[in-house]
DNA sequence: CAATCGTCCTGCGGGC
DNA sequence: TGCCCGCAGGACGATT
């Protein structure tokens, strides 16, 4: 499941094979992902348009193409973009093709069918409520410590669920939640307004840490995720709860448990997190 | 009104 | 061994 590093892992990859290339055509294998506009439409207004820069938002990646409009991804859980040079076959689950002028393609392929993909304007992103109304981005530089306590004033709830709620902050999921929690020692059912002032600021350094430390590996292949070349990324070595139940706690060795919290698997050590 | 639940979907793994 | 049930999850909408 794509998270923040592993869509910053794309941008940077897509930088890099697929920024200034033009599109010649665009085929459409699969309807279902494609929400706005028209799928007939969201082809024919691409064919000729040009990848110009390429942005993040959260979980979104933006492709700007041109002053006005906006291809915009998210790829939920099964989500891929996958690069070809050269006339490859399609990837499995190919669901969209961007066919660019030299031969090259990008392919949008999906598993289980939840990713979206958007062509829209910039005064139209009100039509993404969750890309409207999404939250600080954490390695943004105005992201400061003084900037994440003011943001947690008055919030309540189990501080797990606060970390993935996107308009919160963005980009955070089920993976690197657990991770920031894990090394800042936090309890992920902790009330968020009971957290005393240097847990706060070892969380937010925590937080910041393993999402810049993925970055630098790649992003992590738990469940189905690859970089533009479909590879897989190599953080996941580094991972240090997620996915390890009943495994000894690489702290202080007591098993880890997973437990279900707001729905969704959760790891943590109950006994070096409080 | 905030929290929880069901929904979308398909592959895979645990259990018998 | 092989099959089948149920789990996995991001974000939204419905429900309590």
């Amino acid at each position: 499941m794509p998270e923040l590093p592993e869509v910053e892992t794309i941008r940077q990859d897509m930088l890099k094979k697929v920024k200034g290339k033009k599109i010649c055509k665009v085929e459409v294998k699969n309807e279902k992902p494609i929400h706005i506009p028209a799928p007939s439409q969201f082809v024919k207004k691409l064919e000729g348009k040009v990848f110009r820069d390429i942005f993040r938002r959260g979980k979104y990646l933006i492709v700007q193409i041109n002053s006005t409009e906006n291809l915009i991804f998210h790829l939920r859980l099964t989500g891929r973009l996958i690069f070809s040079p050269r006339g490859e076959r399609n990837p499995e689950y190919t669901r969209i093709i961007f066919n660019f002028e030299d031969k090259s393609r990008l392919f949008f392929t999906d598993i289980r069918g939840f990713a979206d993909v958007y062509l829209i304007s910039e005064r139209e992103w009100g039509e993404i409520p969750s890309l409207q109304s999404i939250g600080p981005e954490p390695l943004d530089p105005d992201f400061t410590l003084n900037e994440f306590e003011n943001l947690l004033k008055g919030k309540k709830g189990k501080i797990k669920l606060l970390l993935m709620d996107q308009s919160f902050i963005a980009g955070i999921g089920n993976i690197y939640s657990q991770e920031a929690l894990f090394r800042a020692r936090i309890h992920p059912e902790r009330n968020s307004s009971q957290l005393k002032k240097e847990e706060i600021k070892s969380l937010y350094e925590n937080l910041l840490s393993v999402l810049r430390e993925a970055i630098s590996y790649r992003g992590s292949s738990v469940d189905t995720y690859v970089n533009l070349q479909g590879e897989k990324g190599e953080f996941e070595p580094y991972l240090q709860v997620y996915g390890r139940k009943g495994k000894s706690c690489k702290r202080c060795a007591n098993p880890i448990v997973k437990k279900k919290i707001g729905g969704r698997g959760t790891y943590f050590c109950s006994k070096c997190q409080k």
